[in-house]
RNA sequence: GUGGCCGUAGCUCAGUUGGCAGAGCGCCAGGUUGUGGUCCUGGACGUCGCGGGUUCGAGUCCCGUCGGUCACCCCA
């Protein structure tokens, strides 16, 4: 620890994801892509930076995470970049871009894995840089098409072990629908509007729906009574919105309409769904999605219908962790040579190139350090077996191999220790 | 962006009205010329987050700053 220099930290906000939690995100992330795979949905990798203007046309101007928290530069040719701030913008474009959607009928269903970016103040379940997981189906108006995504994102976390989830819908409707009931909506809370917290004074003119699930007491008084948007949406909204629900039922998937749920992009459209779980603090929606039926025109494509839900997997992992639930996070059993002396060390650099070769995880300590600390090195490093070469064993064409956790050791020719270790 | 709390060894934390920098765990070595997870003995490891101020003297008091944490806000 002795430095002259100061030592950089990491940005604020960000973490690194050390080795003893690496192989947590392995295990959560091999259940998203079976699950995704299993659900005929194929892996889309896109850029973490797009064209400022992206997520301005995409998420909208009056949505917080654009207005107010991007991280955006210019690059040397003086084009502003965005590190992404949520992944389905950078899909659209992605999508329309290759052409994926330019036949008549045309449909993708995608998954994401990846980082985003938001220039927030950091708090539990809130970072700098998180992780989402994420699912698009393209070219599906169908109400099937978004509870196909809900089965699969409550599936996700039925297989990572999170308990004491809640599942809240709601539908704004469609872009009429939702201009009906946004007009409706400033009809009845502007002669109050004076009582509205600022935020939600500036909210009445820029985008009043975000008024309705506001947690400030003015608020909530100022809403009461309001009228709910079911109300406001045309026949083929209204019937979209049954049918999911129904779909739901037939499922055996338990949730909640919540007349308040407003998501904070503007792109939502239809139906929009949040999922929030136990253990999680003041950030307790571990996932959330809706559709979005004007996003893919709006960023230049054929007019196509869209649905998908976002993932975070932080707080997936926090939650985990709050609930005490393990992870399966095994990895085969690991084979630590013990080496006594330089002619036995000089075998061993043999031996662990055929083990590992043969696909045995082994290692060992080349330092020459007493066969005690090696043994401790073995048990720190949860070691199931050891295998020992010394002068007697060199002498007798043998090694010994001990069982660490029974303390059971057996000699083995030194020609069938690399099949038999294959073999346990 | 606003506010509360917190920064001392690798980790968890003590440190009294300002007066020698501490404990437990972990780590290294030995006890056992070749055997771990128990035990015993010894040892190493600190710009007290950083910068400034007050003072004979600051881990301790004051100011600033960076970071963490929690809440508001927003959202995954």
């Amino acid at each position: 620890m002795a430095s002259t220099a100061s030592a950089i930290q990491a940005p604020k906000g960000t973490r690194d994801i050390l080795p003893a939690e690496s192989a947590r995100w392995q295990a959560i992330e091999r259940i998203a892509r079976e699950l995704a795979t299993l659900y005929h949905f194929d892996e889309i990798r896109t850029p973490i930076f797009e064209h400022s203007e992206l997520f301005h046309r995409g998420v909208g101007e009056t949505t917080d995470i654009v207005s107010k928290e991007t991280y955006t530069f210019s690059d040397r040719e003086d084009r502003s970049l965005t590190l992404r701030p949520e992944g389905t913008a950078g899909v659209v474009r992605a999508v329309i871009e290759a052409g994926l959607l330019n036949d008549q009928g045309a449909r993708v269903k995608v998954f994401y894995i990846g980082p985003n970016f938001r220039c927030e103040k950091p708090q539990k379940g809130r970072y700098r840089q998180h992780h989402q997981f994420g699912v698009e189906t393209l070219g599906i108006a169908e109400a099937d098409a978004d509870v196909e995504c809900i089965l699969l994102q409550m599936e996700f976390y039925r297989r990572c072990g999170v308990k004491d989830l809640a599942l809240r819908i709601n539908s704004l409707g469609d872009a009429e629908s939702k201009q009906r009931y946004r007009d409706a909506l400033v009809k009845f809370i502007s002669p109050a509007a004076s009582t509205l917290s600022e935020e939600s004074q500036r909210r009445l003119a820029s985008n009043p729906l975000r008024i309705l699930d506001s947690k400030d007491e003015r608020d909530i008084k100022a809403i009461r009574g309001a009228p709910p948007a079911a109300e406001y949406l045309s026949e083929a909204s209204a019937k979209h919105f049954t049918r999911a629900r129904d779909l739901l039922g037939k499922a055996n998937v338990p949730f909640t309409v919540d007349g308040t749920l407003v998501r904070g992009f503007d792109y939502y459209t239809g139906i929009v769904w949040e999922v929030t779980a136990a253990g999680l603090g003041a950030q307790n929606a571990i996932g959330g999605g809706g559709r979005y039926d004007n996003l893919v025109e709006m960023l230049g494509g054929r007019a196509t219908p869209g649905v998908g839900f976002g993932s975070g997997l932080e707080r997936l992992l926090i939650a985990l962790e709050e609930q005490g639930v393990a992870i399966d996070t095994r990895q085969r059993p690991l084979v630590w040579l013990v080496s006594l002396g330089d002619a036995a060390r000089d075998a061993n650099w043999q031996l662990m190139q055929q083990l590992r070769a043969a696909g045995v995880r082994c290692d060992m300590d080349p330092t020459g350090r007493s066969a005690k600390s090696q043994f401790k090195l073995a048990d720190r490093e949860k070691a199931a077996w050891s295998v020992t070469t010394g002068d007697s064993e060199l002498a007798g064409g043998t090694v010994s191999l001990k069982n660490l956790a029974s303390g059971e050791q057996t000699s083995v020719p030194r020609d069938q220790i690399v099949a038999k270790l294959q073999s346990v």
